[in-house]
RNA sequence: CGCGGGGUAGAGCAGUUGGCAGCUCGUCGGGCUCAUAACCCGGAGGUCGUAGGUUCGAGUCCUACCCCCGCAACCA
């Protein structure tokens, strides 16, 4: 029986259009699942929305519908997105839909009975008009930041959460599962900032919005987001429902994907409530950074908002995904600029990888008419070390994308093209087709279809399109031949013939009017 | 003295357990001609934030200080 692999992304929260942060933990969250998928695991992906709370009645109200009308609107948004980026995910939840409501009241219910959840007061500081109450910290200052406004001390019954029951046990939990928190940094930010100071109690219920699940004891509450977004990850698979196949096949999960501003709820309420719950914990929750632009965070007002689709549109799918996953380093935040991506896309994708691809083929078709010649050894000074190179990187890229090093994982799979551009230099095929050294002729294509054929693979998780490409030109058509497993093999490829004239898959882009182009996208609102 | 991350060549970044400072882009020069003015090789360019300390030897460990960024509790 295959491993399993259960990842998820964040559900999003639809007060806004979906910009390219929001597509980041997706396609990370995807690229991961491709990858344990293409080494044969069970994978299961989860993604979906967070529909409930104040600021959707808010925002609906606004627009002048009801927030079911507009909910349903931004999950339609949410899909579609996906679509066009062609996410595969295998479920979408909804905090809406009727199977993720019943089963929040039941672990209400539950926490309530076991005693977690205690009846208090609420105290904060609202805003009358808006509705909405705000911490000290959110204040701009010291009025309202949605309406500028005085706010009031006000305060209201709600139901709390025990947290301070559970914090020895998570610490201790912390501390026996190294592999929980990722990248390890996070855990000490948790640590020391809210776990040793005092945990104190989490708000689960309100009674001043009723856009939200109906506390069933107690019909004037609503839950109040975090038992109602989290749970999302463990109603999707049918727990507490009549059917739970799913939950019983995949949890815990093995990575919850997340950004760093829900890294809290995820490394402490979370685990938190699953230990109420008696369930086991994810394996991983892998925290990455955020993309920001060159002045700070994106916002509509800077005039510095890139949304994927426009990138989508202009320069394809797969540029996108590469971009995002290259430039996100694990220890800080990936900056966007119009500048880096168009030399990404000119310096990696076209002149490394496209090229190689392009005048490999073409000397195949040159040399031999388009027949790959079979393995026949190592007969170039350079042979062996190119394989062992190879068979090297591949073992470094499994150790990078193991530890959810996502941008030096491709790095050491360009190492690799790199090296095999080199190689060409190294053997001077046009050399020794003019010496009539047929052999040593023979053994560089081999070796190059070869290593095209290893980097097709090894990026296939992060861009379909553009190894199916490599791999129609060079001719592999053997399900066999595109395996994970098949990534070790050296010496399999026979009656190989690749297609007779080189098509470029990525073209130089004049770098100076793209550069242009997507300033003009940043400008307009 | 809140906590954490960062300060390394013009720009962006790597640097595991301390052992001759690396990568990408840019720049200068060379090579090759299979390929997309591409690819390959070489040069120039760094007192590794500052000041001390430990050590035969520190970007890497310790101390103090200066900058930048994130987190700081119910905002999804």
């Amino acid at each position: 029986m295959a491993n399993k692999f259960y990842i998820t992304t964040p559900i999003y929260y639809p007060s806004g259009k979906f910009h390219i942060g929001t597509a980041y933990s997706t396609v990370v969250a995807e690229s991961l699942k491709r990858y344990h998928e293409l080494k044969g695991e069970d994978s299961y992906m989860l993604t979906g929305t967070d529909e409930h709370g104040q600021k959707i009645q808010t925002v609906a109200e606004k627009l002048g519908e009801t927030p079911k009308e507009y909910v349903d609107k931004m999950a339609k948004a949410a899909k579609e997105l996906w679509a066009k980026m062609n996410i595969k995910y295998d479920d979408f939840i909804r905090t809406t839909d009727e199977r993720h409501e019943k089963v929040v009241q039941k672990i209400f219910d539950r926490f309530m009975e076991q005693g977690d959840i205690y009846k208090g007061y609420y105290e904060g500081l609202y805003c009358v008009p808006c509705e909405t109450f705000f911490t000290e910290t959110q204040l701009v200052d010291g009025k309202c930041p949605d309406c500028g406004r005085e706010v009031v001390p006000m305060k209201e019954e709600a139901y709390f959460f025990n947290m301070k029951k559970y914090a020895d046990r998570l610490l201790k939990y912390y501390d026996e599962h190294p592999d929980f928190v990722k990248p390890d940094y996070r855990k000490q930010e948790m640590i020391n900032n809210f776990i040793k100071p005092g945990l104190e109690d989490l708000c689960v219920s309100r009674t001043s919005f009723d856009w939200g699940v109906k506390v069933l004891k107690d019909p004037k509450h609503v839950v109040y987001v975090w038992v109602d977004a989290l749970t999302n990850y463990i109603t999707a698979l049918g727990y507490l429902s009549d059917d739970d196949t799913l939950f019983k096949k995949y949890w815990p999960a093995d990575v919850h994907v997340v950004g760093k501003d829900i890294a809290r709820f995820h490394l402490i309420y979370w685990p938190i409530f699953l230990m109420a719950l008696n369930l086991p914990l994810p394996k991983t929750v892998f925290v990455h950074n955020w993309i920001m632009m060159k002045d700070g965070k994106m916002s509509k007002s800077k005039g510095n908002v890139i949304y994927p689709e426009q990138l989508i549109d202009r320069y394809g799918l797969d540029a996108t995904k590469y971009f995002l996953l290259r430039e996100m380093p694990s220890s800080q935040d990936g900056i966007f600029t119009p500048e880096s991506f168009i030399d990404r896309y000119n310096f990696d994708l076209c002149n490394d990888l496209s090229n190689l691809l392009n005048r490999t083929v073409s000397m195949v078709n040159k040399y031999f008419e388009g027949q790959v010649p079979k393995y026949n050894g190592t007969p170039n000074a350079v042979d062996k070390e190119l394989e062992d190179y190879c068979i090297e990187q591949i073992k470094k890229f499994e150790e990078k994308i193991n530890n959810f090093e996502i941008a030096n994982s491709l790095q050491e799979i360009w190492n690799l093209v790199a090296r095999t551009n080199k190689y060409i230099d190294e053997t001077a095929p046009w050399t020794l087709a003019k010496e009539e050294k047929t052999e040593e002729l023979k053994s560089v294509m081999y070796h190059l279809i070869e290593n095209l054929r290893k980097i097709a693979i090894l990026i296939k998780p992060f861009m379909d399109d553009t190894s199916e490409k490599i791999l129609k030109q060079i001719g592999i058509q053997d399900l066999n031949l595109k395996t994970w497993k098949s990534l070790l093999d050296y010496d399999k490829l026979e009656n190989i013939k690749v297609i007779e004239k080189a098509e470029p898959m990525y073209m130089r882009l004049d770098a100076e009017k793209e550069i242009g182009y997507i300033k003009d996208l940043m400008m307009k609102k």
